[in-house]
DNA sequence: ACAGTTTAACTAACCGGTTAGTATAATTAA
DNA sequence: TTAATTATACTAACCGGTTAGTTAAACTGT
């Protein structure tokens, strides 16, 4: 009836922590979390969380670790050498738009670690995001030498993009308070994938094009 | 020597625990912040906070409505109806750019108030955002209109011209953690007024433009 | 196969430090 | 006198982290 062993126990419970850390993590940031919180959600006791992982400090880096790395996996799989830089560009922002909308802790976390200065980011994740700058940089040079693209700062395009995708995203609550007093907030869709995307692409697009 | 009416000692008073607790809140967010770390910053007894201004919360709420009601004013002054689209365009953002430069703390506390869904914005920023979207608005229409915009959604121009600024302004630290990893950053300013802000202008002219 | 032992997973209860907020008496300055 | 402010002391709640002990799976020798 319960052929679990010792392994399988230990990994879901881990993953329910880490779960359960991120929501309340997202929601509240790093100051704002309360680990009985995370317990409760996970339905662990809080002894657990310590016994398997670690501090408060180690439950966070965890959290965002695990996420960041997805996403750096993700890319990886997206980009590739044989698109044409433009191909390559639209799947950079799709890419992101879509993990925003299946992670949108991601979005919640990564404000509120660039509002604090990384101060929590571990090292590892610090990696991961220069890998992030990295294959954006590797698309626009591809497209300036190809002739098609105009010379750019690589970074400041990746911080329009990402603002845009991320800043979208959590609006949506702002938006829906403020609908009565813009109305073309009233059709306006929470998820990115689709039109909105659409719209940040074809604006970086011309953004970058010669 | 002084001859300081009561008046003017409340209202310096309170101006010195606004300006401390702008800085811790942008510091550490609200839940981070520490009353008595804005009564030590602003060097008053921490019973004088509860004296003139009530609670964190209410303290939290004036340091937002304070920011964000100057920032309103500010564009007033800089946008006007007389200038080509495009020319108030770049003021548009050379206006949030020195804003930024001037108060950084207005990036942090946008940031992690958008990562928690507004949830602390008082009705009064509410309506101070939707007006900022109103004049941006106004001016791509405008361009519209003259023939030299493509259409857009200006909410998301809207969201890509903050992103890039405030995300540009408080990744400097991490920038700074990045250097050795990415040789470009080196050379980047931590103010956005000059290049930075030029390059933002140009992508988001051509972004828009036809 | 099975009693005996070890070990990993987990819990309930607790601890000590922190923090928002209060009370009150004394002090200062207009 | 009165409003503003400080100094000091306090409390009630909260919260991260610990500890002693329980349960049961895994292992061991026979």
């Amino acid at each position: 009836m319960h052929p679990l062993t010792l392994k399988d126990r230990r990994s879901q419970t881990v993953e329910r922590i880490l779960n359960a850390a991120t929501k309340e993590f997202s929601r509240a940031g790093f100051a704002g979390a309360r680990v009985d919180e995370i317990a409760k959600i996970a339905g662990v006791n809080k002894a657990t969380i310590y016994y398997h992982i670690g501090g408060k400090q180690a439950l966070y880096a965890q959290v965002v670790h695990h996420l960041f790395g997805n996403a750096v996996e993700q890319f990886n799989r997206n980009i590739t050498a044989a698109q044409s830089p433009e191909d390559n560009l639209k799947a950079f922002i799709q890419t992101i738009a879509s993990m925003v909308d299946r992670h949108p802790e991601l979005a919640a976390i990564m404000l509120r670690e660039q509002a604090s200065g990384g101060k929590h980011f571990p090292e590892m994740v610090a990696q991961d995001l220069a890998q992030i700058l990295g294959i954006l940089t590797e698309i626009l040079d591809e497209g300036v030498r190809s002739g098609i693209f105009r010379e750019t700062v690589p970074f400041i395009v990746h911080m329009m993009i990402i603002g845009a995708i991320v800043l979208f995203k959590m609006s949506s609550p702002i938006r829906a308070k403020l609908a009565p007093l813009v109305d073309s907030f009233e059709k306006m869709s929470t998820n990115l994938s689709g039109p909105v995307a659409g719209e940040i692409e074809m604006l970086i697009l011309n953004a970058v094009r010669k």
